[in-house]
DNA sequence: TGTACATCAGTGAACGCGCGTTCACTGATGTAC
DNA sequence: TGTACATCAGTGAACGCGCGTTCACTGATGTAC
């Protein structure tokens, strides 16, 4: 069953992605290596000709694979792209990211795990944050750089808060309240410049 | 080792009040019920004398355990305290809540591990989104209830958000920036009415 | 009030199960000649 | 180009460990008389 270099290159790429996927989903601690690997469609015996231990493919999968459904559309975005970085809000406080959990961001979807990670992997999430904020803040280019990743910085915690909490909501009504007004407030603070 | 219904009572309320602060010290599915029952100062042969699973345990922690060092503030806020749900918001975005991760806020602690609990727990977390909203929206009772409310959401999104985001970041200037900006804004938001 | 028995919170050993990890084996492909 | 061997991704059984859960037992307190 010998495999070309880029063969298993891409196996090992495949699991990372499938990683994420189900941590997700599932939470990190809940999703066993035999749970990635059969959604990989292989069996939990491959998983350590890719990888040396489950901590290293956290570690892997939380810092390598950075595009998601949201997060793709910062390709893309120059510098001053105000148009751009509106929709990244719209889109990042709908429905459509609440339920797509799978594909949505890690930030949302893992918070409070990432919170007690190995260092390795709050260390490259860490530089995500900083690319969503940079992002967001070309909205406010027309104020003080200060002024503007500090909008920026709001706008981006109060989208992750709010995606968790809607996530939370037993109440289909409140879960969509909460994506509402919060996609409407930060709108209002987007729009006059 | 009879005990009187009081003690058998303080016991299971001592359980429930310990296994909270560990959940969101450790995580729900990282904390065992030994390590509960042993920072309770018990064996876990006990805990099945109190409660029928760990399931029941972690709904009834996440349900019935409302007061932390920050939700206590809650208490004695009457309607139209705006120093007081601003005061929230202060404590809120604090580096001591920061770093009291065993006493803060659940959804800043569990967040992302809630949105994937059973409809019980969630149901629980739901109403104390909503005290929360409802204690920050009297910052602005001088709006029309609606306008008043959407702006809470914002706020609570973004204490929730600033604050998960601030345990992930690696660098200590980084995090705090997160909660500086975040407090700022909403400040600079709460102050003008 | 005193005595005998029932209760049941707590203990610690034991159980089955799932998990992370290891390993002998397979067999298709890469490599050396 | 063809042949023989080496490689190593993938398989599936097996391992030890920790976890949730069970259980026989203890002994201090509650209860009945």
């Amino acid at each position: 069953m010998k495999k070309s270099k880029a063969e298993t290159a891409e196996t090992r790429r495949r699991i990372i992605l499938t990683a994420v996927a189900e941590f997700r989903r599932k939470g990190i601690h809940e999703t066993s290596i035999a749970d990635v690997m059969e959604a990989a469609g292989l069996t939990h015996g491959a998983f350590y000709r890719h990888f040396l231990s489950k901590d290293q493919l956290v570690a892997e999968a939380c810092s390598e694979c950075t595009l998601t459904s949201v997060e793709a559309q910062l390709d893309g975005t120059s510098q001053g792209d105000r148009d751009r970085a509106a929709a990244i809000v719209e889109s990042y406080l709908s429905t459509t990211h609440r339920d797509d959990i799978a594909d949505g961001c890690t930030f949302a979807a893992l918070g409070s795990e990432l919170a007690r990670a190995c260092t390795e992997t709050r260390a490259a999430a860490s530089a995500r944050v900083l690319s969503l904020v940079d992002a967001i803040s070309k909205r406010f280019d027309d104020m003080p750089p200060e002024v503007a990743k500090a909008r920026a910085v709001l706008a981006v915690s109060a989208m992750v808060g709010a995606v968790t909490m809607s996530r939370i909501m037993t109440d289909p009504d409140m879960s969509e309240t909460i994506l509402d007004d919060t996609r409407k407030e930060l709108s209002r603070l987007m729009q006059p410049g």
